[in-house]
DNA sequence: CACGGACATCGACGTATGTCAATATTGAGG
DNA sequence: CCTCAATATTGACATACGTCGATGTCCGTG
């Protein structure tokens, strides 16, 4: 019902999309957002999956990359933490599209 | 803050997000989306972009069995109709990971 | 300053994706 | 029926993606 997505909206969004478009992504990042502070170490998240530690790294980039995540290095450990304004965009540019 | 998803909800929604992560459909969707009764006729569609025509049908497929488009067919036209709760749908899951 | 642990980067691999030209299918009309 | 217009399907291609093992980098500690 709303105006349709001009051809640059449709661009900046997709890659937002894209980083969204993965189980292990939605999980990590739901991961974080969970944690008390909306902040978790990559130690915890590693844990969490059945997977390699450089691909959770890997994952971990491209939501970072892509605006989701901040990254923070604190001694030996590395944080991350939601982006919690840039999803909730991205929430709601997308409900806005069905209405 | 809620409950960080679980491997099946993440499994369910990264087909859905998968399906939105390209602008080409998104714009597709905003498309029909914005058509008056929520549906639009391909032929529409079609020159609404610099692509060929097996391209569109191929993306309007990828929405269609992702569960974002229905499909009716009426003499020789086709009309995809968006389905907007399961777009809202997507669109709450993802606002409630943030908060 | 050497060691060890946490995390990132690299290189390789199989698979999935977006695109097109060519062809098939379906339905309307003469 | 035959043909034409609208849409879908197929096959091919280049590129992108997810994953891993191996290796690199950074930092705290003995």
């Amino acid at each position: 019902m709303a105006e349709p997505l001009s051809s640059e909206q449709a661009g900046q969004l997709a890659p937002l999309m894209k980083a969204l478009a993965d189980p292990v992504r939605l999980r990590l990042l739901s991961l974080v957002a969970a944690h008390a502070d909306g902040e978790a170490c990559v130690c915890d998240l590693n844990d969490a999956f059945d997977l390699s530690q450089p691909t959770i790294s890997h994952h971990l980039k491209v939501l970072h990359e892509a605006g989701l995540l901040d990254r923070s290095k604190r001694g030996t450990w590395v944080y991350y933490r939601i982006k919690a304004d840039v999803l909730a965009g991205v929430a709601g540019l997308l409900g806005g599209v069905g209405r």
